[in-house]
DNA sequence: GACCCTAACTGGTCATACCAAATATGTCGA
DNA sequence: TCGACATATTTGGTATGACCAGTTAGGGTC
């Protein structure tokens, strides 16, 4: 969740899903978790209550632990791609469609009111990106960080939040739309064009580059989403 | 933060922030909370682990409970407006401009999507409207069900989840609004506007009608919030 | 007044125990 | 054979007490 992240969590959450989804969604009890981890049952009830703040497990009084799968908070999604635990092939759909709502109009906001230092951090990002591509290296992480900049350009820092956390529970799946060359060159072609349309200050411009962008990136979910199984985000 | 919120998590926050406020952001330490409210500190421990991963508090080892007032996360700003610990000016007007971003582009799809279920929720909702301003009764909760009506209609199950996080965030505050009968008169005869443009399937005219909507809140809290001091949200 | 040493405080962790409800087990009778 | 009932076990919920090792504050010294 916040930077406290140990770590323990999403692995706890990870060994509850794996040992629950064969066993009609029950997990081990606190004692065998304790066990198994080496640690006092104290210490593993305080990490099942912030699971179960999240949504993530339910604890019924003197019967056992329960995965709940219908989680889909913001906060939920991201902490189960980062678990390792498949999203429902639904919540991406959705997942895609919000994020090109944001970011079409991020782009808009980020031409009126991006700063030097924004523009900046946008052209390092770029430079990198044609590092990476000439060495023949997926952009997924550059990518990114480039649209997040231009969520941070808005200066709307609840905004880059919510975007942030999107992008956490998409980083599982993201390596796979960029294992394609192609697919970086022309990522990067355009992140060249909204990064000028932004620059000149041309939010009209900018959101249409945006919108056709991430349209390519939709369509492309789209397409995976009908033909494959959700085989994305799978434990590791 | 989930469904299985017992209420004491709001209120130990609310003391935390009472006492931590006026003593360097420190708040009382584990074996005085659980002295306070005659529990043991394993239970005083796993709230605080909760609190921890909202990312409300900190603990700093052998050295005590502090109290955080950046975080910016969705689900903490709505906790924080629970447990009635004020936030600060620039996430309520942050908070407006992402509401505006996500709305407006919900009437577009729901004016696309929306079923004759949705239309029935609107209209139910538009009648029991009328009743409550004839009664000279504030419309806060009527307000809150027609927004987010019509972002169910949208059938995006995350963007609905993600807007109604917003709208708990901004519950302790939107009755300030509806205080005016004037204001509560326009909101209703702009919502019956929008809900006929969404009817006609007209998605140029509801985006538009949306946008002129939530501008004319916007200005509200902006103007507030450049006269007044944060005193929304305020313990009660 | 600056400095240092010491004692109290604090979060982190563990072990143990008891409770009561839910669940599993075994027994007995039809 | 199978259902009903009594019993034993498991399980989460809660409390108590203890120890550790840094942090912090207080007191005393120079």
């Amino acid at each position: 969740m916040s930077e406290t992240d140990n770590g323990f969590l999403p692995k706890l959450a990870a060994h509850i899903y794996d040992a629950a989804k064969g066993a009609d969604d029950k997990a081990p009890s606190e004692r065998e978790l304790a066990e198994h981890y080496s640690i006092s049952r104290g210490q593993v009830r305080e990490s099942l209550a912030i699971l179960e703040s999240m949504g993530v497990i339910e604890r019924r009084a003197k019967s056992g632990i329960y995965l709940r799968r219908s989680g889909t908070s913001l906060e939920t999604m991201a902490f189960f791609a980062r678990a390792g635990i498949p999203v429902q092939p639904s919540q991406i759909f959705e997942a895609v469609e919000l994020r090109k709502i944001h970011e079409i109009k991020a782009a808009e906001l980020a031409a009126e009111r991006a700063t030097a230092e924004n523009f900046e951090r946008l052209r390092d990002i770029l430079n990198r990106s044609e590092q990476r591509i000439a060495q023949g290296q997926g952009l997924q992480q550059l990518d990114r960080d480039f649209h997040l900049e231009i969520v941070r350009a808005t200066k709307n820092v609840l905004f880059h939040t919510v975007c942030t956390t999107f992008y956490a529970g998409s980083a599982e799946r993201l390596p796979i739309y960029f294992a394609k060359a192609e697919r970086n060159q022309k990522s990067h072609a355009e992140h060249m064009q909204i990064f000028d349309a932004l620059f000149r200050r041309d939010a009209i411009l900018a959101q249409a580059l945006m919108n056709t962008h991430l349209g390519g990136a939709q369509s492309y979910w789209t397409e995976i989403l009908e033909t494959e199984a959700p085989v994305w985000g799978a434990a590791s």
